[in-house]
DNA sequence: ATGGCCAAGCCTCTTGGA
């Protein structure tokens, strides 16, 4: 059992390398997020005729996640507002973020973390009032599962081995204390970092950026992620990124992320 | 030392990404 994260920047960009990496890589399960686009414009051809159910949560131009399953997806929940009341939820599902489902015994939650755009702006804010909530849906959500894997594009770097250049003195969003103070919140309710139970090396990156030949020369982020609950955690016998398809033509700034259970 | 890119929209610039 494999299960992928992949920041795709724009499913129908990219839906040919997301068939050629799906052909290459037959996961169980991938999630995908930055579709950038509205569910019935969703490419979902290429991805059914490969054999994957699909569950999508789109919007127009920015945003959006989904969800590909070689077995059918139960309990699909959009947004957060699937477990939380509509006044504490407010503004924070406007933006297509989050998708669950359940796959073969195992809740999966797929997320796109808001980038967070300047320190101490108004989008700051909103990805630090959005960590906030999703503290409170995993709560909800432990109470109904107990094997949990999250993943997608947290938008931050745990640790300072996670970026190529550790922040000086001016903060640098993805890396400020309050970001992973607030990650580290959400983690404290049983939860793993999946890349890190087989990986403690530095330069272990899934992002990097388009511009400067980043790639070429490793400058890059570890900032796509899957937290796993105790039992999935001690069970899971691999976790690896996969840098191949960021050297393709016309490839996303993120790179694929896969953990592994035996069958 | 600095900065160097890419996607979508109604589109020849702006917004967003991290």
């Amino acid at each position: 059992m494999k299960i992928a994260t992949w920041n795709v920047n724009s499913i129908r960009t990219r839906q040919g390398l997301v068939c050629d990496w799906l052909r290459a890589n037959p996961v169980e399960v991938l999630c995908v997020q930055e579709t950038k686009v509205i569910d019935a414009d969703f490419p979902r051809d290429p991805f059914e005729s490969l054999g994957y159910h699909l569950a999508v949560s789109g919007q127009k131009s920015y945003n959006g996640v989904a969800i590909f399953s070689r077995l059918p997806l139960e309990e699909v929940d959009i947004g957060f507002g699937a477990l939380l009341p509509p006044e504490q939820v407010g503004n924070l599902d406007e933006q297509k973020r989050a998708i669950a489902a359940t796959v073969g015994g195992i809740r999966l939650i797929n997320l796109y973390v808001p980038n967070g755009g300047e320190y101490n702006s108004d989008k700051y804010d909103y990805k630090l009032r959005w960590l906030n909530l999703l503290y409170d849906y995993l709560q909800h959500t432990l109470d109904k599962y107990k094997d949990l894997c999250i993943c997608g594009d947290f938008n931050i770097a745990p640790d300072d081995r996670d970026i190529h250049t550790p922040p000086g003195k001016t903060p640098v969003v993805g890396t400020t204390a309050a970001e992973r103070e607030a990650l580290e919140r959400c983690l404290g309710l049983g939860l793993a970092d999946a890349f890190r139970k087989f990986n403690q090396e530095d330069k272990q990156y899934s992002w990097w950026d388009y511009r400067a030949g980043a790639f070429p020369r490793n400058r890059g982020w570890r900032i796509d992620h899957h937290y796993l609950t105790p039992e999935l955690y001690q069970r899971a016998t691999d976790c690896t990124i996969d840098r191949e398809p960021r050297q393709w033509t016309k490839p996303s700034d993120h790179t694929p992320v896969i953990v592994e259970w035996p069958d």
